[in-house]
RNA sequence: GGCAGUGUAGCUCAGCUGGUUAGAGCGUGGCACUCAUAAUGCCAAGGUCGGCGGUUCGAGCCCGCCCACUGCUACCA
């Protein structure tokens, strides 16, 4: 049977360079990518960039460059950070490719064969300051009766043509979608907002603007283009081969996970299931927001000076312990806090003292007092019996997890076992049984390289680099690193050969006052 | 304003359908050990579970009121 997983992160909008938030949907996406790989399904994992409308060309005119060009620079800057941080998207998707054009042009026909898409004029109250539309109610009144935006600047009357989506018709469907699938939108807190939203009614979408140019033309309208809901949403469909259902991508249709900022989930929760529907396509399985950094509990602004370069912070912290913090420390979905000290705090406890030392310690005793192979297993005490089924228990427990995107609850059980795998060698102390009870000793140091491989392999999704340098140590073969050999019957074999041990994580030393992100 | 949610040790958070002395990690204090990356282990201190009132044999978990905070209340990706 196939399994397939479809998982995408929101596309990126290219007016500027990435910062940490991009970095962060991205770790997660990968981990979640790799984590459903290493579990056995056929994983299908996009990335990408959304590359039209009135901001990316108001961008290049301010850096005097041309629209495609910006878009090809940033967009090049978005794929650089990816494979910084180890990403393994299988494709990287941009709304300016040909083969996005005919998707967008494709479900456009689709929606407009279904009835759901009608000419008619967008009209309201519009700052040319804010470049925003505000309804009458957040108006306040100047001098002299003049109509002005909650933000001061004067709005004028702007009615302009556009075509327009049928998404009131959409209301009780999506309801229906909702109440259908509980788990389609996560976590539940964003799911209480969607379906309070829906509830209250849904207005018809402005779906195109023929105030620019830059964008995919409407089908039979070429003084319009797509507005930004058709064109970007649809980038999922279009990496899936879309309207070609013959497609080798297309089986991985409809997405596993739409993996969103919840700045966005309504965009991806409500606006796309509409589309998809009147295209008569099937919709997404799961949507799930996750939220938002906060350096030193504090919004990052350009003002503040606090925002920070996510190449630059894997490069320093290494790629491995920059994952591994955000995943680690943030309850996914929810918003979280960051700062250099809760970095280090948490490579040098977490990475380098508790899961380093460990491979460290009991690996150097293999090497000194085993000839550097698997030490041999003799009979079995109630306290590795316990071990060993805790790690065994371990893949189930992050299955479990997974099934919420629990992503720190997967390392948190993980580290559960670490500690658990230092009290037992503290307990067991093998290097007193190097003298009083050798085979005794080598049972021990047996057990703890099996529970470090059953750790290596599950962690693999989270820090990849660091994970399969644990499996080289152990000398785990490269077909053997699934979940599923994450049990006795592939246990480590005694008498195989390992190669020097080395250290897996450096413990992080301030060089200075000052110094680090 | 309306709707939804949160408030548990210094910090970040668990606490299942209400049931013996409320937990974890980090941080703090002390001890032990020496295999190990000055790593690890053990012990301890520390909480009126936002406040008041109620239901119950019994409430952090249920109900009411109050206080504080957060999110949503559509065309910005």
């Amino acid at each position: 049977m196939t399994d397939r997983f479809f998982i995408s992160t929101a596309i990126s909008y290219p007016n500027g360079k990435p910062h940490l938030g991009h970095a962060y949907e991205l770790m997660a996406a990968d981990a979640i990518a790799r984590f459903m790989r290493l579990d056995g399904h056929d994983v299908f994992f996009l990335t990408g960039t959304d590359e039209h409308g009135l901001k990316m060309i108001q961008t290049a005119e301010r850096e005097g460059v041309a629209v495609q060009a910006l878009a090809d620079r940033n967009s090049e800057a978005f794929r650089a950070m990816g494979r910084a941080l180890g990403a393994t998207n299988d494709d990287f998707i941009r709304t300016t490719e040909p083969r996005h054009y005919a998707a967008s042009q494709a479900i456009w026909r689709r929606m407009a064969a279904n009835g759901d898409i009608y000419l008619s004029t967008y009209k309201g109250w519009y700052s040319v300051r804010d470049e925003a539309f505000f309804d009458e109610e957040e108006l306040t009144q100047g001098e002299g009766g003049k109509r002005l935006a909650p933000t001061g600047a004067p709005v004028e009357w702007v009615e302009e043509e556009s075509y327009f989506f049928r998404l009131s018709a959409y209301q009780q469907k999506l309801l229906d979608l909702y109440a259908a699938h509980p788990d389609f939108i996560g976590p539940e807190t964003r799911r209480n907002e969607v379906i309070s939203f829906v509830s209250r009614g849904l207005h018809d979408l402005s779906i195109s603007r023929n105030t620019f140019t830059w964008g995919v033309p409407v089908p039979d309208d070429p003084r319009h283009v797509m507005y930004v809901w058709v064109d970007a949403l649809t980038n999922y469909i279009t990496a899936c081969g879309f309207p070609d259902e013959a497609a080798a991508r297309w089986p991985y249709w409809p997405a596993g996970l739409h993996l969103v900022g919840k700045d966005i989930v309504r965009f991806h929760a409500v606006i796309w299931p509409a589309i998809l529907m009147s295209a008569g396509l099937p919709v997404p399985r799961r949507v799930f927001a996750h939220g938002f950094l906060f350096n030193r509990g504090e919004k990052m602004s350009k003002s503040l000076g606090n925002v920070l370069d996510p190449l630059a912070m894997a490069e320093h912290y290494g790629q491995d312990a920059f994952r591994y913090f955000f995943l680690r420390e943030i309850p996914f979905g929810q918003d979280g806090s960051y700062s250099h000290e809760a970095i280090v705090a948490r490579l040098n406890a977490d990475l380098a003292n508790d899961l380093g030392n460990l491979a460290q310690r009991s690996l150097s005793m293999v090497a000194k007092n085993c000839a550097g192979r698997v030490p041999a297993k003799g009979p079995f005490s109630a306290e590795d019996e316990a071990l060993l089924a805790a790690a065994y228990a371990l893949p189930g427990e992050a299955r479990a997890a997974m099934g919420d995107f629990a992503l720190h609850a997967i390392l948190a059980a993980t580290w559960k076992l670490v500690a658990d795998t230092n009290r037992y060698f503290a307990a067991q102390a093998p290097w007193a049984l190097r003298k009083t009870d050798p085979a005794r000793m080598e049972t021990v140091l047996w057990v703890t390289a099996e529970v470090l491989r059953v750790i290596g392999l599950l962690t693999q999704p989270f820090m990849p680099l660091a994970a399969g340098k644990l499996l080289d140590l152990l000398a785990v073969p490269a077909g053997a690193r699934l979940f599923a050999h994450a049990a006795a019957v592939f246990a480590i074999a005694p008498g195989t050969v390992l190669p020097e041990p080395s250290a897996l994580f450096p413990r992080y030393v301030e060089d200075r006052e000052g110094e680090g992100a």
